[in-house]
DNA sequence: TTATATTTTCAATTTTTTCTGAATTTACAA
DNA sequence: TTGTAAATTCAGAAAAAATTGAAAATATAA
């Protein structure tokens, strides 16, 4: 296979991936178009590569950007802007990690303090549903750490720690 | 707040949460709704509770099943079927972990396999191609490994090992 | 400045996903 | 068996999400 039809496969393939985990697939096209790409692209290219409109390529790179997984770029000499993506994979996974729980968990997990902190009664009832919203705080929580931790560390880093833990 | 509102909020949240990681929102309900519930409910229970149509709540209560999240019981001397949610929620997290990733994560890594080993040509980018490939697949195999060792140990031997790692 | 290239916005449209509800099938008690 | 309650299916409808494309706003080189 050739390295451009696989490239392309691999955009279509992180396109679908991207759409069974809540985000738009045109996005996840997007960004792996820039992953896989040797040089930064403009709105234009992206536009041409995978055949979306104008606005439809801006509103993602826009959102791309704001996630962290792209930056913006000049070069010198051309009007346009041009965007490359973070091409560390852990690095990546770490970013996307981190935004889906400041997105996301946080404010579910927010919303169960609320709930516990208001919740009435003493009842057995009562009791056993303060567990249920204290269990899933705890694995916040822990998923939070391990965030946290894979943040700091290098990817080797963690590959041998979490070795070591596995055994 | 009376614990009937409060288990109400959860069971909204729960479905938010879910549509934004890809789940659709009813079967994050029914969920949460059987979750919360101290008895099995009916497929009619849950259609009344949530305000859904018998298709519906049907083909999501099948679903969950298929997910490991619900099992179905019998009320002797009742021809309904009932569902009860396991709730232990440490156990619904690796259940969800597990199987997004049979589902989801693994298809899109044998794909990546297989454009590696279609792949064509000795060029630096092919050669960079290919290291984005074994990074992406490197990373699969590291959530592999922690949810399997999710899966062997309990919620709170997890969160020590845990702690320890992050010192 | 000014002309124009580029970016941004957003109402209307298209596509995708979810849901409904009635018809069909299946399972059970008598 | 037979009558009926419950489960299942699925075509069409509704709702939600994504996309288009053109107009407006902005930025830049000359």
């Amino acid at each position: 296979m050739k390295i451009e039809e696989a490239k392309k496969e691999l955009v279509q393939n992180w396109g679908v991936l991207g759409s069974q985990w809540g985000i738009n697939r045109t996005m996840s096209q997007i960004h792996a178009l820039l992953l896989v790409s040797e040089k930064p692209l403009s709105t234009e290219d992206v536009m041409n590569e995978l055949t979306i409109s104008r606005g439809n390529a801006h509103t993602n790179l826009k959102d791309l950007v704001e996630w962290g997984l792209l930056n913006k770029t000049i070069i010198s000499g051309d009007r346009k802007e041009y965007f490359e993506a973070e091409k560390d994979v852990w690095k990546i996974a770490v970013t996307v990690a981190k935004e889906r729980k400041r997105r996301e968990l946080e404010p579910m997990l927010k919303a169960i303090q609320k709930l516990d902190d208001e919740l009435e009664g003493k009842s057995e009832e009562a009791l056993k549903f303060h567990k249920l919203l204290k269990d899933i705080q705890q694995i916040g929580a822990q998923a939070d750490m391990l965030i946290n931790f894979m943040g700091k560390v290098e990817n080797n880093s963690f590959a041998n720690k979490l070795l070591k833990l596995v055994k």
